[in-house]
DNA sequence: TTTTAATAGAGATTTTTTTCACGAAAAGGA
DNA sequence: TCCTTTTCGTGAAAAAAATCTCTATTAAAA
């Protein structure tokens, strides 16, 4: 058994006794520390972050011990090393690489994201079925016929989709996604999509979001 | 007292009272009723909602039961009554106007998306610092010089602010938006931004949420 | 060297959220 | 009309999460 299994071992089960709201704090502790790092501010404190993200002082602590980072008093953290463990708990460097389907201005503007590649995602091609898209390059990304998703899916052996179609089709498509073998659909369209259990789908409800941000704040 | 004004107060009693959780459960219920409502469907039961959003059915219940929406027991609940209710509550047919920060791809992308008046939300113009954007037309949107916004939030009052420049300028920007009287931030930037108390921002920190995603159903 | 102040860490407590279990209502069939 | 089944509604229990309190550590000042 290598060093490398050993360690690998421990993060998965690491990783899959965080709670997803830890998860959701790690990231954006993660946000913080890059921001730090850039600057080259050595230590952080759990109070510093506290007081960026309005989250209590204790919950920060907990969630770093969580993951087995360990700080020292009157100094706080280190931000190289809780930046490195956050990377790999949750998989920052491993490199994801997914399907734009959908080459309308929200498809095309996360294919030509730049920042994602950051974070180990990486657009291989869009998909569209307009016939006056198919054929265009996208920042280096080809636009192809949706009908060629499937030998995509098995050339390739990616199964991530970015969903952007408009609603009305949604549905449909996913049931193609689903059909081609992806199996994994990250969903930019504001409905909820059904798929078999083998298939999972994270919905980035945008319009969502900032319904409760003005119900929260209670904008006017 | 008028009744209005008596039925708005209920309102602002309730919604202060509802979680964050709530609301954001409310907002998936919402996506459901509307396309129940589209497919002129009339009852929808609290299994039907739990099992498409995997949750539990108490749960919906409850969430449902904490906005004052009764059901009927063999029947469900009104799709119509609901969805009324949850927009009601949670002000989606409210006029949000706001302005976008960057005319970048992501700015552009979210000055064309059409969906967005569906919610309330309008967007009034953009502002850029790029000679070659500025005086542009995006889908009936001016590109305005980002020099103006301080005008251009006394002359329309709006408040709201959706920042989508690169990184590394957004706090700088925050800065201004503050300085020219934003009062709310739908920050875009993988980056957490400084304000004062009586600026509000809401992180949608998109490649987070992805990542969050790999974590949580373990993509590799 | 000693003292002070800042900060992590850990256990206990409180609060919030979720789940369970059961009663009541009501539609539809027998 | 009565029975059966479905589904809402709700109080109690359990689980999870957040917060509080106190202790231990350690850097820096006295």
């Amino acid at each position: 058994m290598s060093l490398a299994f050993l360690i690998n071992k421990v993060f998965i089960i690491m990783k899959s006794t965080l709670s997803q709201r830890t998860i959701n704090r790690l990231t954006q502790y993660y946000t913080i520390l890059r921001d730090y790092f850039k600057k080259n501010i050595q230590n952080i404190t759990s109070s510093q972050i506290s007081q960026l993200l309005d989250i209590d002082e204790t919950q920060v602590r907990k969630d770093i011990k969580s993951i087995n980072c360990k700080g020292k008093c009157k100094v706080g953290y280190n931000v190289v090393e809780l930046k490195t463990i956050i990377e790999n708990i949750l998989d920052y460097k491993v490199i994801k690489k997914a399907f734009v389907i959908g080459a309308g201005n929200l498809g095309v503007a996360l294919s030509k994201y730049s920042k994602f590649s950051e974070f180990g995602l990486e657009i291989e091609c869009l998909f569209d079925s307009d016939n006056e898209k198919i054929g265009k390059i996208i920042d280096g990304k080809e636009i192809f016929d949706i009908a060629m998703l499937k030998d995509k899916v098995k050339n390739t052996g990616i199964n991530i989709a970015i969903l952007t179609t408009p609603n009305k089709v949604a549905q449909t498509v996913c049931n193609y996604l689903v059909e081609s073998g992806i199996k994994y659909i990250w969903n930019f369209a504001p409905s909820i999509l059904i798929v078999p259990k083998n298939v999972k789908v994270w919905h980035e409800n945008i319009i969502g979001s900032f319904i409760q941000f003005c119900a929260i704040e209670n904008i006017k």
